[in-house]
DNA sequence: CATGAATGAGCGTTCATTCAT
DNA sequence: GATGAATGAACGCTCATTCAT
């Protein structure tokens, strides 16, 4: 799965599964012992990211904090975890978008962040999103989560800058 | 180029030329007459859709009004439009994160909204996001749009409002 | 066809595509022009051949002879053919036992024979297997057939003997 | 070989070893211990059938009985036996045909049958196909047996005069 | 310029066979 | 001897692109 997601990165979902093989160290056959078919290689590639991102975001997390402090924590395990492993997020914007991934997939990605989306949801009762569905609201917090990151990513040296650059702007948002 | 969105929008960015011209009406080796290659075409698309949705955003614009009447008379263009291309948007969409456009093409895509990129220039201005980047700025408002655009095309009962909700949302990011 | 024919005859049903199509003289990927799937290109092929074999054996056939001598005339035109188109029997005896065939072909091919069937139905009207089920007098037709024109094959010198010395068999058989 | 039997019966000769194995709840590494090679396995299972089928043929079989009740005696065990053993009788049809088979195992088919082969011999003799060669005869003892299970296995219920009825055409066919 | 048959490189996938354990 | 993961050649089929008409 790392030799994938380095090998996507440079040749896209495109990629031949032979490359991808190779990449790996492994026969091109090989591929197949492992993953049914190219698309189920992708969903698992696909989920296996959200996880880890998901599990990355939450990160010392402490409860007991205030709800911003706990939001500000999150956004910057996000925003880290994104900028250090740029090519695995790239990566789960290319499937993210490919219409490889089943349905099955998608129910079960949102799952990988439910801490993230039960914290929000607690964010957004007292603002003035409270009458918003909560799919809009996580949208909102990932767009700008992206755009933050992409920022962080291009002038790095900012990056903390940035990042609570980001934080406010989504903050104002919410509340 | 309509066929193309049409089929596009159905078969994904791995349609076949020979589908595509079909649709259109015309042999399958006429295509290759007006584009060089299906990459060119992608490319090509992808301004024209640019082009008419950054168009349609800034229809009536009274240069006199105030920066916040303004703005959000840009927001009710461009999620209209959105709204009612639907297809238009969901190609736009997917030839945005595919790696079939060119450098030249991703440079010449803010000219088509260079109108808004001004208007948004003056909000910032005297903000809490005078000292971000505009590229940054630009990208709030276009993520913001795109789920305040996927709200309302999931519950066009209300999508007046849904439009006013994500207006708001991105007017208290900006000011 | 020819060229497939041609091509199965020395490397068997599972020759490759591209090996027909070199044999064709064209391009593999032509081959799929003219024929959606290999399969398909076995049943077409089955179809011809079946259908050529079917119209050699009812030449100069004179519905005014007896039934004797029609069937004679239908048994030495069928032989003939088979021996001097070895190749083509050789592709339809495997393409017959392949699981290739579809039910619709398979459902097609008596009927290529339909005027032998009409001969044949009269011949055992009258005869010990008057109460045999049609598909099975057929059948002992076609083996009996088949087991002649191997010998006819192996032993061309005496293949006018032999055909009179088959044809007198089935004679027997069914009279 | 009787998971390759059963096997074969439901995915053709093409059906993968692995498969094979399995159905025979071995590694399908160990098919390969006990033959070399697919190929050795189809040869020594046509032989294994071919040779089941020969024994089942002549068992009962008094030598001392007038021809044609020998004879008939074989017919009854030979049709028999292929309609117990739908599945054996269809593989072994199918590898007949295949072009699997080695020249020895070819060779080595005759001799499966030779006691049959004798008594064919015999009747051969001094009827109307004295001249011929016997590999006609038995050819046309071969296939009217086929044809003649084939009507036995449609049309079960009248198995036992249908038997007859081939028996008689066969009969009429060699003296 | 329009056509559409022809092209052939390239892909995802299969599977007989090997071999380290 | 038994195992089953690993192998990689081979296959059927697709499709962007070409070009003679």
């Amino acid at each position: 799965m790392e030799a994938a997601t380095r090998f996507i990165v440079t040749h896209g979902l495109s990629a031949p599964t032979a490359g991808i093989a190779k990449e790996a160290g492994v026969a091109n056959g090989s591929l197949f012992t492992y993953f049914e078919t190219k698309t189920d290689l992708f969903n698992q590639l696909y989920l296996e990211l959200k996880t880890e991102m998901g599990s990355a975001a939450v990160k010392n997390l402490r409860p007991a904090a205030e709800l911003r402090e706990q939001c500000f924590q999150v956004w910057r395990n996000w925003t880290k975890w994104a900028v250090c492993n740029s090519e695995k997020r790239r990566v789960l914007a290319q499937l993210g978008v490919s219409d490889e991934l089943t349905p099955e997939t998608r129910a079960a990605a949102p799952k990988t962040m439910a801490a993230i989306a039960d914290m929000l949801e607690r964010i957004r009762a007292n603002g003035p999103l409270s009458k918003a569905p909560m799919g809009f609201v996580v949208a909102l917090m990932n767009s700008t989560a992206e755009a933050t990151i992409d920022l962080m990513s291009q002038d790095s040296t900012n990056a903390k800058k940035h990042c609570k650059l980001g934080f406010d702007a989504l903050w104002r948002m919410l509340s």
